[in-house]
DNA sequence: TGAAACTTGATTGAATGTGATTGATTTTTC
DNA sequence: GAAAAATCAATCACATTCAATCAAGTTTCA
């Protein structure tokens, strides 16, 4: 049976005003021919986005009012293992207490566990990720304090001397880290080298190294040395992990969470 | 039938919730068909979920609570005097050179003229704005160094101890400044007490003080002393600034340029 | 056991979303 | 500058969906 995707008229303005957004302009005709609407329609969501100070209306169709940047890579990777990471996201943010002060790591499993800390009371959050950061400004009862540095666009993260000294003056700190390849014997790896130094500085005033890793990050390499697996505490991940490393981990007396 | 899994009422609501987030979106039916009830306990069931800002409803069903933050009310305050902020931030834009280190201050228009400066080649941008570094995040040929503290969530600007520490190793800077109120007698003034410490910090590393502000910042104080009139070398405003302050201000030997 | 509180399902008039039509307005073309 | 084309706003009709109400069933607690 061909099931109707049936579509709100709500969620059709979302992705119209995102698509005007991208496509700078557009027209009636093309927002007919591409939802598949009456033209009546498609001028009704015009002017709801317009009333809503979203776009501005012309005659024959509509301009964006706000540029959109472009995503960096990190948002595309963060629909890979979406599901996987949500639930490792959920059992890392129960290992945070409110009232506690923690490091967010860059990284898109850290961001899901930022998203979760949103809605906690008095909380302190210091981070190098300018996402993390801006997924938490809104938060009333978390503080987010960013360390400064020299943003990495591909990450939206920051690196770089600055990072290093406001990271110089953190102390004992529980720290939920994000790492791109985990490897018995190699550690844990990433792929930049600036990223890395700052990641190690990180993990060398960490009171508490929490790692998130879905299944794909187990048994690679990446380019650039960042630890041992020594230096892992707890690690959160997915069931599909390889049960064999997962047990040598425990043997190696890591907390190992399978969420 | 065997079935005799007698649930509650709460218990099915929170199933429909993760199925929604799930699916990102369903309709009505769908809840009728998946849980066996009747399109009222359907619809009340959203409407709980909808009550405590778990999901939106939307006409025929309800779709996830999109994750991004609400925008903050600068992204607001972007969309009023657009078109003046947009001819004040070109006009300011041709005050930078290729190949320059400058520093945007946070402010609506401040944001314009980090737009512009997008396709830029060899700048470097210091700047205490969220919203500046994501604009500028991807610009090939501008190298962004933000600078660390605390986020303050209305502006997603940097204020407190660690930018006034990172803000004090800074030397004779060209700034873009922006500014809530212009004032003959009061001067620069905004809203912000730990905004105007770091206003006044970067204003005190400034070689050359550019202040962009559009004719509604006129003969307006704010709560907040910021810097005397003095301070500006360089003053980027509209045709419809007042134009006995703009003489006032020419004598006291500031530069202005009209857009 | 019995009454109060709650949940559920059916009914129904109101509200909403959609597409078609039509005359007015704006833009383009010559 | 006038004709032609495109676009717009207003209105109507139809279908779907909603919210309010009420009655029946279930749970809770004395």
């Amino acid at each position: 049976m061909a099931d109707t995707l049936v579509e709100s008229a709500t969620e059709r303005q979302r992705r119209l005003l995102a698509w005007i957004e991208q496509r700078e302009r557009v027209s009636v005709p093309e927002i007919i021919d591409r939802f598949a609407v009456s033209p009546a329609t498609a001028r009704r969501d015009l002017e709801v986005l317009a009333g809503e100070g979203k776009v501005q209306r012309v005659h024959g169709g509509a301009i964006a009012m706000r540029r959109t940047p472009p995503e960096p890579p990190v948002m595309q990777r963060a629909l890979e293992q979406a599901e996987e990471k949500r639930r490792i996201a959920v059992a890392a943010a129960t290992l945070i207490a409110d009232g506690e002060t923690i490091f967010l790591s860059s990284g898109t499993t850290v961001m899901e566990v930022a998203y979760l800390l949103r809605c906690r009371r008095d909380l302190t959050v210091f981070t190098n990720s300018l996402l993390v950061a801006t997924v938490l400004a809104d938060a009333p009862g978390v503080e987010v304090i960013l360390l400064g540095g020299m943003v990495r666009s591909s990450e939206r993260s920051l690196v770089g001397t600055l990072t290093m000294r406001s990271l110089a003056e953190l102390r004992a700190i529980k720290v939920i880290f994000g790492i791109r390849a985990i490897d018995l014997e190699q550690g844990l790896t990433n792929n930049s080298f600036e990223e890395s130094v700052v990641d190690r500085e990180i993990l060398r005033v960490a009171s508490e190294m929490i790692l998130v890793a879905d299944y794909t990050k187990f048994g690679r390499v990446s380019t650039v040395f960042v630890a041992p697996i020594e230096a892992i505490d707890v690690l959160v991940t997915d069931a599909a992990a390889p049960a064999d490393m997962v047990a040598a981990l425990r043997v190696a007396g890591v907390d190992v969470h399978l969420a």
